[in-house]
DNA sequence: GCAACAATGTACGAAATGGTACGTTCAGTC
DNA sequence: GACTGAACGTACCATTTCGTACATTGTTGC
């Protein structure tokens, strides 16, 4: 009670909040991240959110307004997340071929150690990207990508090592689905076929064999 | 269940029935595996699948004990029909080279021509593969597809036009996953890089770039 | 110290939703 | 033409689920 008398000196360390909002809204926005992810949009529930949080379903509806809005932001939080690692490539001072060759394989191990990532795309794309259409943020995150991967081309024709007349975009386009599906798609492809798809050895074959495609895909005839 | 009704004599020419049980049960599947695909399992409501079709909701309790097993025979019913339309092509008698693209390009535009599979393959993804561990059925009709791409690849090594040390599972899956994201991802992606991807000249590029990159991996270096 | 606003807890409401009870009609059998 | 089981319709129930009303506590500026 007595006690904020200390005014004057709020040294940086201190953390005697009791409200503590932003915290609420991250831990809020994981927990849903983690529910939409496995549910999806229409599977997740509000009050299970809630349970799973310090928080109380009042803060959900508090912060965000309603459950397609927090699920709006648990796609863009997602997408934030990629975006930010795969900044932190730089292949401008690799050879082309070693450039792209990394390009593809931080791909797919980033794909296959992030299935929410990859499952909140795959729900998105079940309600036909009609949230993702709503986001400016999202659109806006995703140019350098194509940026990145045009530059590595043009070197790389340049010395002649890879071929003309790609189009980057669709370059990005094989990179993608070889990693997306090699997630998207591992339980039905596993079980169908009876291969142990996500075994470490498996997936060390295919990064190979992925990357192996996309080489061979680029190199002059 | 309710084994195909086999009687003893029914006269081919009588067409009085009132009742039609057979009839009524497609009706349902049919609206069934459009709703499931169109908004997932817990999307989808028994009520609106019960108001699309000729029948009641009782029918669907009728036929079908729940919603979960309606979802099973919609996914079964789904990949029924897509190893039908397989079984057409015979590549046996075709070149190699001939065979496999031939393969490629009727993957491709099968999966482009069928999302509402392809959305139920990923709805089931979704849920972990958990549905179709359950069905023998789905389990068999897979068997063959393997077999056809062995045969062909083998023929194609003895020949000399594809290289030796493939996995003919591995290449199927490589067929498999381009094939699949063309349509799986086609909203976000087009959406992102503000790409038209479904337009007909850019389904006809893809098509053709899919089936190079299939050829360019398998051809001896 | 106190007003004003931000942050939070509790309890509840209305509609949706999966599933069922129960009765009726149809079609083949004797 | 009565009997029987399959096929079907209507009305309903119990629960779940999104969302909100209302009260309470913390925080900050003056």
């Amino acid at each position: 009670m007595t006690a904020p008398s200390t005014q004057a000196s709020p040294p940086p360390a201190r953390r005697r909040r009791k409200n503590d909002p932003e915290s609420v809204r991250a831990d809020i926005l994981a927990v849903a991240s983690r529910e939409f992810s496995e549910k999806g949009l229409s599977g997740a529930r509000i009050d299970e959110i809630a349970e799973k949080t310090r928080a109380s379903k009042r803060m959900i509806y508090y912060y965000f307004n309603d459950k397609e809005t927090l699920y709006l932001h648990s796609l863009e939080a997602a997408y934030q997340k990629v975006r930010l690692q795969e900044a932190e490539l730089d292949l401008d001072h690799l050879a082309p071929l070693e450039a792209l060759s990394r390009l593809v394989r931080f791909t797919f191990c980033h794909h296959a150690k992030n299935p929410d990532f990859i499952r909140l795309v795959m729900i998105e794309n079940i309600h036909h990207g009609r949230f993702l259409a709503q986001s400016e943020l999202i659109q806006s995150l995703n140019a350098g990508v194509i940026d990145v991967l045009t530059n590595v081309y043009r070197r790389g024709v340049e010395e002649g090592c890879f071929r003309e007349g790609l189009d980057p975009r669709e370059l990005h386009w094989l990179i993608s689905a070889l990693s997306f599906f090699n997630v998207s798609n591992q339980h039905t492809f596993s079980r169908i076929f009876d291969w142990h798809q996500a075994a470490p050895e498996n997936q060390q074959k295919l990064e190979d064999h992925v990357t192996d495609m996309v080489l061979r895909y680029v190199r002059p005839d």
